[in-house]
DNA sequence: GTCTATATACAGATAGAC
DNA sequence: GTCTATCTGTATATAGAC
């Protein structure tokens, strides 16, 4: 398993420029679509210093998915969760999930993985097991607890999990991954984290 | 609303060639692996021809994606469900829709779409219209007959069909859009079917 | 309509001075 | 380590013969 995890270069160096422009370029337009001197000339690096610290497209590319992986977690929010009452605790989870999906980084991270999932395979697994799979770990070990405290019936607790988070992406994660929307609404999020809570709690009641 | 109704070209001819070629290898590598000499290539034509019959390697995109969302709807299904048990109705609709999108077509087809979705916002949006919006609004016809046979309790279709298909994506979707799975066995589509519908029927029990 | 051959531009990557 | 200048391949698109 290759893992994401790349040395972080100290900030303002031109290891860090060159990062940062790469994220910014290809997370907006793709990896296809952005040229190394593009990054170069946004970095205000030139193109053989850009070179020097990454030695192709392929590996600046997967340098700067590490580095966008970073941060992404849920692990907090999950712990906080189980000092609240069941359904506030549930939200709580939803929301902070929802608004870490339909976050324009993630969002675009989501894009230009998927999009090179076929040309990248290991670079997709990677960040299946730095982001989603994390995820899914710490949403199911809260299903776990809810079952232990007996607040709820959960026999398959994955499955629960799963089901949770499927609830939350529902039909709106892929409006705003094809970019048919810009920022979700107030509403739009209460209705999706409401609705998925609620479900969960009727189906699983014990 | 650009729409991507295309005219088919006869089977056989030229076009006709060219566009299963170009879908073969811009399903597989992405749009920007693949170059116009690749598919001239594969569709035993010559260039010259190929811009002759597609202005230029957008326009050709374009009109494969238009023919690749051809023949896949719910629509059939979700009328036979209407006359079975309910339980066994949702199991059909459900089943249908993870058949659909676990295929590979369907799998590249997402791939390419949302990997390009930037460059190509229109047609990102001509696809949703052509599939995922006429997908929803099928399951929410279902879901509304649901309600008014009083099988089921159900204030608010729309959401409750966004629901049904984010429970049956669930996360398994993520998996295999990141080719972390090649083919879904027989116990996967049981478990994410079923899981989905016990707990429609429980939240949504009158 | 279809082909061979080519124009033109730009991509990724490197050589060599400082 | 960083730059300017350049090599080399290949991409999209076209010209002109048949």
């Amino acid at each position: 398993m290759s893992t994401l995890v790349a040395p972080t270069p100290e900030a303002g160096s031109k290891p860090a420029q060159i990062l940062e422009a790469a994220g910014k370029l290809f997370l907006d337009h793709g990896y296809g679509a952005v040229s190394m001197d593009a990054i170069a000339k946004t970095a205000n690096v030139s193109k053989a210093t850009l070179y020097a610290h990454f030695g192709s497209k392929d590996e600046l590319f997967r340098a700067m998915v590490a580095r966008e992986c970073k941060g992404q977690t849920m692990a907090a929010v999950c712990e906080e969760a189980r000092t609240l009452e069941m359904a506030e605790g549930l939200r709580l989870v939803a929301r902070h999930f929802v608004t870490l999906i339909l976050s324009p980084q993630a969002l675009a991270g989501y894009r230009v993985v998927v999009g090179e999932a076929h040309r990248f395979p290991e670079l997709a697994s990677a960040f299946y097991d730095a982001g989603p799979a994390r995820t899914m770990e710490q949403v199911t070990a809260f299903m776990v607890d809810l079952d232990r405290r007996g607040l709820l019936a959960i026999p398959d607790p994955q499955l629960a999990a799963e089901q949770f988070v499927g609830l939350i992406k529902s039909h709106t994660h892929l409006r705003f991954l094809l970019c048919l929307s810009e920022r979700p609404t107030e509403e739009q999020l209460t209705r999706v984290v409401d609705g998925a809570v609620s479900l969960i709690i009727r189906g699983y009641a014990p």
